[in-house]
DNA sequence: CGCTTTTGACCCGCGC
DNA sequence: GCGCGGGTCAAAAGCG
């Protein structure tokens, strides 16, 4: 299973929708816990990382037909919608989501349909750093359902994007403290490690053939996202298309991974 | 009956 | 300061 990763359209595409993390924003500072957030509404859309999964609408459909009972769905939590709003320049409508697999579960999902690749959805996870997810409750059919029937029924391919933002709820603690006990994939050293730690979303990754994008290293000062983007050496079509990169976040890395896709982007 | 979805209104941030 | 667009709220309707 891959992991991660934008396509260079998807990535144009969402510098040109702000489905992008930060794309209006300076690189981030090297850690969460910067932005006082006293609601969600608040929250600032810089102070928030995200996690965007590009997923085969065929995917959606599939987890969702055999998920609750055999084997998990793609995407283990159960999530009600609570919106649902027309995004300019997009045919297609974008569904907003949050958690409803515990009480006050903060986390939330958007919904769209690529306008690049009308096959594929992008999901939109975010979350707050302290938010203790809830254990796995195979529950989210709902939501599922809700994003097929937006996404319509239409043949899928292949990447996935993820992006995830977990906002800085926790000012004035330590980013590192008590983070790691209720957000364990959120901290600055596991963000770079999705599956075990991450588990909501390492769930996603193990139970749906949806590729899994990695975190977004938007909160690294270390180059990280440098060295990530030699991971994969690049054809010279390849960097061609990078060579409009130049005004990336620092944070953003880039990746091959597909044959018939070219370069990805992780986008912080 | 409880939960989810739908949908219009409202709020807020951002750019001009 | 104003307008636009994205995100959320909340009431009503639908569904199992």
């Amino acid at each position: 299973m891959v992991k991660t990763f934008v396509t260079m359209n998807q990535r144009q595409q969402e510098e040109n929708d702000n489905v992008s993390s930060e794309p209006e924003s300076p690189p981030p500072p090297p850690t969460f816990s910067h932005t006082k957030l006293t609601s969600p509404r608040k929250c600032s859309k810089r102070s928030m990382q995200k996690r965007v999964v590009s997923m085969p609408i065929k995917d959606v459909e599939g987890s969702r037909l055999k998920g609750e009972s055999s084997a998990p769905p793609a995407d283990s939590w159960a999530w009600r919608k609570y919106g649902q709003k027309p995004i300019k320049g997009s045919p297609y409508p974008r569904g907003y989501y949050r958690c409803s697999s515990s009480k006050g579960c903060p986390a939330r999902k958007q919904v769209e349909r690529s306008r690049v690749d009308p096959t594929m959805l992008l999901i939109t996870y975010s979350c707050e750093h302290n938010h203790p997810w809830p254990a796995s409750r195979n529950n989210n059919s709902a939501a599922k359902k809700a994003a097929a029937a937006e996404a319509g029924e239409t043949p899928s391919k292949s990447t996935t994007v993820v992006k995830q933002e977990p906002s800085t709820s926790q000012p004035d603690t330590e980013p590192e403290s008590g983070m790691e006990d209720n957000f364990p994939g959120l901290t600055d050293d596991s963000i770079l490690t999705t599956g075990d730690e991450f588990a909501w979303f390492g769930e996603m990754e193990t139970t749906s053939s949806a590729v899994l994008e990695s975190t977004l290293f938007a909160e690294r000062d270390d180059g990280e996202a440098d060295d990530a983007a030699m991971i994969f050496p690049m054809r010279e079509e390849d960097e061609s298309l990078f060579a409009d990169l130049g005004e990336l976040p620092e944070c953003s890395f880039v990746f091959r991974h597909q044959r018939n896709v070219g370069p990805q982007v992780g986008i912080c």
